[in-house]
DNA sequence: GCCAACGTTGGC
DNA sequence: GCCAACGTTGGC
């Protein structure tokens, strides 16, 4: 195992971008677009290839981890920040200093049963995860070594 | 669909 | 540099 890999937590709404989505994607990968919040944007900037990702359903029923996923490239520029039609357009980002990044990720497994939201909640080893935190509303944030692990351990994961 | 919590913007 | 207004996130 790589040195100092590290564990991440990335949300998805499912009925934009599912889990199931990812697994059909080609190569299994796709490119984590549309991050418009600098501390999402840092965090993303910090990972390195090989580092583990939970996939969260935001905004889902009932929201949830549901698998997981890799980071196969590491940050480069998001090119939806420069392209008019897109939601994600940003008209103060130019491409010599380009604001917004992304990586890309790569499809591992899907959970047999996700682990909802309330079901974490209930897991007092996990009562510092950024998620559960009062109004945490970040898109991408850092998971600790513990907390990756008990949570693998309660949705009956097998560890590679 | 509501709204609490949070981030960003912009007037001053 | 303060802070009110506004927009967004995301659970419920």
């Amino acid at each position: 195992m790589a040195q100092g890999r590290r564990y991440w937590l990335m949300k998805s709404e499912p009925r934009v971008f599912s889990i199931d989505d990812l697994a059909q994607s080609p190569k299994q990968t796709t490119c984590w677009d549309g991050v418009r919040n600098y501390q999402a944007r840092n965090f993303m900037r910090e990972m390195a290839v090989g580092d583990q990702v939970f996939f969260y359903h935001s905004n889902a029923e009932p929201p949830a981890v549901v698998g997981i996923a890799e980071v196969a490239r590491i940050a480069y520029p998001d090119q939806t920040q420069f392209d008019k039609t897109s939601h994600h357009y940003d008209a103060a980002s130019v491409p010599s200093a380009p604001r917004w990044d992304m990586v890309d990720i790569r499809y591992r497994q899907t959970f047999n049963a996700s682990l909802s939201l309330d079901r974490l909640r209930q897991e007092p080893k996990l009562k510092g995860m950024v998620l559960l935190q009062k109004g945490s509303r970040l898109s991408v944030q850092p998971v600790t070594e513990s907390e990756w692990a008990v949570v693998l351990k309660l949705a009956g994961a097998k560890v590679s």
